[in-house]
DNA sequence: GCTCCAACGAAACAAACTTGCAAAAGTACC
DNA sequence: GGTACTTTTGCAAGTTTGTTTCGTTGGAGC
């Protein structure tokens, strides 16, 4: 079977080994391989191959923002007044550079971003609402929703064909 | 100076620990070390006491959703009929469970759940969509935004105090 | 049937993590 | 200010894990 750089298909072992480190990537290469039924050095050539492929983006650690201090996710929607190309990836740049800006899409819809913000307190949503909202004679409206409770959060997709 | 396990204060040296971690936890303790002024062995226990306070919640590999095939990523907001405990316990657990479904708040304003959710194809969002809101009869109704642009991306919190 | 290529496993090797222990640093209490 | 106690540290040894080497196997194409 090939599986040259430049078409990253993806085999059985493959995704089981994906499925695992993206639980826990901590997990000893031997332990993967007995689950998945490889060798050792077999799962790590697959680890490195799809690491330099683009498929394993990241290797991180989870906090628990609550034990920072940055106890309040927010949500938000906002929606822009002129939808230029320039305008537009002036507005990805600066959310991108926010800190407290967890996750930013670009959006169809009713609104044209929305992002996940996470601060210690309401006081620091508002100081930001100031600068990054009200700041930008470009930002029309935006909704705010404020989480009460994270159900599920994550980063994981579905490995399954 | 105390630390107990029931007040799991943070100083600054687990400050940049956790900082690094959360960029590549891949990071070799010693490197760790040799960053923020401490041996590996230092650096070892103290990711090992962050880890056992929760403070550290899981050690993951992020993989990229177009090369697994879910290519699509979509946000939610859903509305509820009826807000009574029994009921929002019950869709917690049915959003949740759901692998499609990345990430679940629950929110306050003018909707009561926001979701993030991956999928292969619009068809499957279509498929989701009949099972979990249309097959929900609590479901009051519910907007979609489609992401054009995954901005930015990740579960990062600032850790600066 | 032969060659070439890709991926494999076993074993050797290297690197990283973990633990025991004695010393240093910080605190509380005289 | 001094002493006892507690906590954390660094070093060094020991263990686990990750990585490379190398010979072998199984297919695809000729």
């Amino acid at each position: 079977m090939s599986r040259s750089v430049k078409s990253p298909q993806l085999d059985a072992f493959d995704r089981k080994i994906l499925a695992i480190l993206q639980r826990d990537n901590s997990t000893p290469q031997r332990t993967i391989g007995d689950a998945v039924g490889l060798s050792a050095p077999a799962v790590q050539r697959r680890i490195k191959r799809m690491a330099e492929e683009g498929v394993i983006q990241a290797n991180v650690a989870v906090l628990d923002p609550a034990a920072l201090g940055q106890s309040i996710t927010i949500f938000v929607e906002v929606e822009v007044i002129s939808e230029t190309a320039k305008q537009i990836e002036e507005a990805k740049s600066q959310f991108a550079a926010a800190p407290e800006i967890q996750q930013c899409y670009y959006v169809t819809g009713e609104a044209d971003f929305v992002l996940v913000i996470v601060v210690p307190a309401m006081a620091d949503y508002e100081a930001l609402t100031r600068r990054l909202f009200f700041g930008n004679n470009n930002v029309k409206r935006f909704r705010t929703f404020v989480a009460m409770d994270r159900v599920k959060v994550g980063l994981s997709v579905p490995v399954e064909r």
